[in-house]
DNA sequence: GTCTATACTCTGATAGAC
DNA sequence: GTCTATCAGAGTATAGAC
């Protein structure tokens, strides 16, 4: 077997993985991962209880699996938003927006990775709260090259700010339709304005004086 | 069967009911709803599962009237929290922080009111959402009267404000450790002044001028 | 109101052919 | 790598005695 095809082997296990976990993932948000049995799940992806049991050794696993991949979105999504813009401020509003349109609109993945945590148990539980830390380690090293600049009130917790600012996004998660009255965008906006008034380090602008202060 | 006795009766009813949703509501937290069996159930209320079937006739229907108890203990605290004193920005400092206590440390079943939606389908679901309605019709009553008397910027939707503050608290629980770095009181006071820092309306005061503004 | 005993279903997982 | 067939166990719920 050539190298060219071994290559091409392994993009096409990619590709499989990657169809697994995503059909996995909608049935575990829609239904919640302990009332999805694995004939559900075998049958999102044209197979049979068996041939899961091939690729993964228990229900539990593929979920691990699945929040891996999670991360990966999660990470790659906020990474994008800092590099997207320079001004400090707009890296943190759109790393607002971003978690929370993958959130609630773009990846089944990311939901189940932050709503299923309670299905694991023992080793897998850890491994789990090990994938979010990582992500949380992404926002704190963010917010803390904001403070060393200066920009955010020294009185301010960072951890608090942080895990304040991610929880409120994430129960979003809980309530929001894509029909409802409110977008992702009026919500992360909303979030975004909250935080900025209350953190930032700037001098006091008084509204509506047309620079004249 | 005189007048006293069902009375009685009535109040030894109540406290066997609270007995047995304090009970469940314990297991719940700790292993999930689905993780919990009806033997354990019934073995921590020191009954049988045949028991349980007499009070109760299914697990689901437990687990609702479970919430409909946490909604009552929910909804008092709030009240109590608002009528301990009159200052409205001291009222919702007090509501923040009972709501936080009761949800990381007083109540296992405001808890699992929270966490456990996902366990109940169709009617029941609808039921639970209801109750969680109720309960923070209490706090968008609360804000639109302060709302009234000119406290809060006229430009904050004071509905988002209670989804986005209910939801920071309400994700604490998922990382709170009560040895943790954290207390109750810190979380409470930082959510507070967070979103006074941001919504209220008042004239802007400089910090550290000693009133000399 | 609680107990004993059990029916019945569902599900996660395995063995082995192809 | 997928299929067929099936097992073993757990869990909800019920029937009926006490």
């Amino acid at each position: 077997m050539g190298r060219k095809r071994k290559c091409q082997n392994e993009l096409v296990a990619e590709s499989d993985r990657e169809f697994v976990l995503t059909s996995a993932a909608r049935l575990f948000r829609e239904q919640g991962f302990d009332h999805t049995s694995v004939k559900e799940i075998s049958e999102a992806c044209n197979m049979l209880p068996g041939s899961l049991y091939y690729r993964y050794p228990s229900k539990e696993s593929l979920l691990v699996d699945l929040m891996r991949l999670a991360l990966e979105q999660a990470s790659t999504a906020l990474l994008k938003a800092f590099q997207e813009v320079t001004d400090p401020a707009e890296q943190i509003r759109r790393a607002i927006n971003a978690h929370l349109g993958l959130l609630v609109g773009g990846s089944d993945m990311v939901y189940v990775l932050l709503f299923e945590w309670r299905s694991l148990r023992g080793a897998e539980r850890q491994e789990m709260i090990d994938l979010r830390d990582r992500y949380e380690a992404l926002w704190d090293s963010k917010l803390r090259s904001l403070s060393e600049l200066g920009l955010i009130r020294p009185d301010i917790d960072l951890s608090l700010l942080r895990l304040i600012g991610i929880g409120a996004l994430n129960w979003t998660a809980t309530w929001f339709r894509k029909d409802g009255y409110y977008s992702s965008e009026d919500i992360g906006d909303f979030v975004w304005r909250l935080i900025r008034d209350s953190i930032i380090n700037q001098p006091l602008i008084i509204k509506d004086t047309n620079g004249l202060s």
